[in-house]
DNA sequence: TAATAACCGAGACGGTACGTCATGTCTTCAC
DNA sequence: GTGAAGACATGACGTACCGTCTCGGTTATTA
């Protein structure tokens, strides 16, 4: 519940748009989200401020949607399967992959700025906040919840565990140090994660 | 190096700094972070604005300072040994025991807003970041380092684990969930990470 | 010259121009002429924007119409002889008669707010300007031209006077203060402008 | 009554102000009243809006006190008697001067389009308009009463006459002719005026 | 004990961006 | 092909803050 309510969409202006998201993209990637103004956008996308203002409530709004926009490009050109968890029956295998791409995808600065500016837009706008979560960040987690629910029909995990907990032991450290720097990233790290989270802290 | 080099700090008037730290916080829990401005806290601080520029380079170089300084001035109140993880041989129970003081705290509004609104600022900001995770988090999660060791030493946690990465595993979900309100934080939810990580999740 | 040259004026909607002289002068009354906007005009009048910009160049200009339309419709009404001086051979009392009743007329609103603002337009845009004056002014004042004339017959006024400028002497006071505001106007003002005018400063 | 009320004056910039009247007249000179904005006035005096807004309520109050300031500066220069009339004994004859300067300033496009923007507007915003007569015209008009005053002493006017509306016999034509632009202006027609007055237009 | 620095409050300044409003053009659809 | 509707690029509006600056007025050493 982002948009604005009342304007025809049928008569919106495709061109206008994508010119739109391209512009959004580009400014937060050349001079950061804080400097990069609606008057900025409007601009560099040869449109009228009004055109935004109309369509989105704030610049959060549309690099949201941008963002998202740029997910599904990217999706429907990668093919196939985009957003799934290998099963190849050896779990641990599979979520090291799995986090090992996630870990260069949050290293490369075209996905990292803007998710970046809009993580942290979400933190203090609440608003935005869950709309992210929402169309971004939960659909991604619920893949490897479907893994290891998979993975606890195989007898890979113990019945007794909740997913939607259990993914956190590895996705929430990689995403804190990805957010907050708290340390560097890195296939190697990634892949300590899973080993800790499978098997534990304490002895058996 | 947040500070501005010059002024004669021997000089620098205690009332305006206080006074500033407290309309900075309150401005901050009020209206939030976006909408809290230099000119407001000097204002509410009755202070001129050059009086902030000469000591801060920023809004949130001041709300920094002046969450830092909020820590100090509760723990002192708080008394003894502020920051510390019991140690009574129950790893568990200690780290059970101490996320959920953690989960009192998050859910505290006094401490969630301007926390949040760092944080989210550290996010986009490299700087600003770097500072609030040497001088705040860090040195919290160093605790978590030591308690670890000790457990490691009395072989309650197996001896090639690295704590660090460790304390991850039930630290960085409860501060995805709380950041990105992904899913509701409590007692229960904190008992369940404790339990994961240290038996993790795969059947024994 | 002020409209556009191609649309083709048999098929114009008799309906939307009348509903348009109607809101523009009803706009101009309520709030005044800066605050009346071709938009507003658009929508109190249940017409297209285009509709408005494809037979007039400005608001003025529909404005222009608008009060010439009126005026005409207001003769009709009033009958018979709507612009004509009274000659009954008493050429002070004729021409008081008439500056009386323009007096009144000033000081009605329903002419005083557009009259005004068309005075102030033609003030600054000389084309609207010289299109009030031909249209509106100048027919009015060729009735004191008439009237002056006819006097200079019968030995009232002395022959070598030119009475286009004669009329000024009583008219451009009167609209002096009307427009500017100089001075109040009255019945007796007007008088006493025709008493100065007739027989001069000057001791006889 | 036109400014705010708050600002400290005694800080006010000069540099600014100055900066401020001279870009309004030049850009009302060059580009005309409408077309001159509050933002193109700060962008050519090198000033923030704000600073325009601070002192003043809208263009017209800026062009309204720049053009006073031009009339002082202008006065200054010309040095010893700015404003007054002549009293040489022969009335007509210091009436027909100072009408042919007043002619020939009124064709002067330095005068001329300020003025009759600033008249415009005072025609439809009635503060501006009354600030405007009393600051401007006013004054001037005061002239014209002390010299028909001093006449009537002398005996060349008509003890009974009001010079306040005496005035307005040759000063109101000349003014109409050139605000509405109903006829040329030139020093013919003003001496007709000054003779017309003087005399009447009945036969003596 | 004065002088002389500095910080202090206040707030004006040149700017940038905001979000809104109106302009005049253009396109779509109904009649 | 006129007319209602309204999206569009444009550009000014008047406001809010930014960060810098200058102005007296307290302090608080230093001569």
């Amino acid at each position: 519940m982002v948009k604005k309510p009342a304007p025809d969409a049928t008569r919106r202006s495709e061109k206008s748009r994508r010119a739109i998201y391209a512009a959004a993209l580009a400014l937060v990637g050349e001079v950061g989200y804080p400097k990069t103004t609606v008057e900025g956008i409007a601009a560099r996308a040869g449109v009228g401020k009004q055109t935004i203002y109309r369509w989105w409530g704030s610049k959060a709004d549309v690099l949201l949607e941008a963002f998202l926009d740029l997910g599904e490009q990217t999706a429907r050109e990668a093919g196939q399967e985009p957003y799934a968890i290998p099963d190849t029956g050896d779990l641990a295998a599979d979520l090291k992959a799995v986090l090992r791409a996630t870990v260069d995808e949050l290293l490369d600065p075209r996905f990292d700025v803007p998710a970046r500016a809009l993580t942290a837009e979400g933190v203090v706008n609440e608003q935005l906040g869950r709309e992210f979560v929402a169309k971004l960040l939960e659909p991604q987690l619920q893949l490897y919840v479907d893994r290891l629910r998979s993975a606890q029909d195989s007898g890979a995990v113990r019945p007794g565990i909740d997913p939607r907990i259990a993914l956190e032991l590895f996705v929430s450290p990689l995403a804190q140090r990805w957010l907050q720097r708290t340390a560097p990233i890195s296939h190697a790290y990634t892949d300590t994660l899973i080993d800790y989270a499978l098997h534990g802290l304490a002895p058996r």
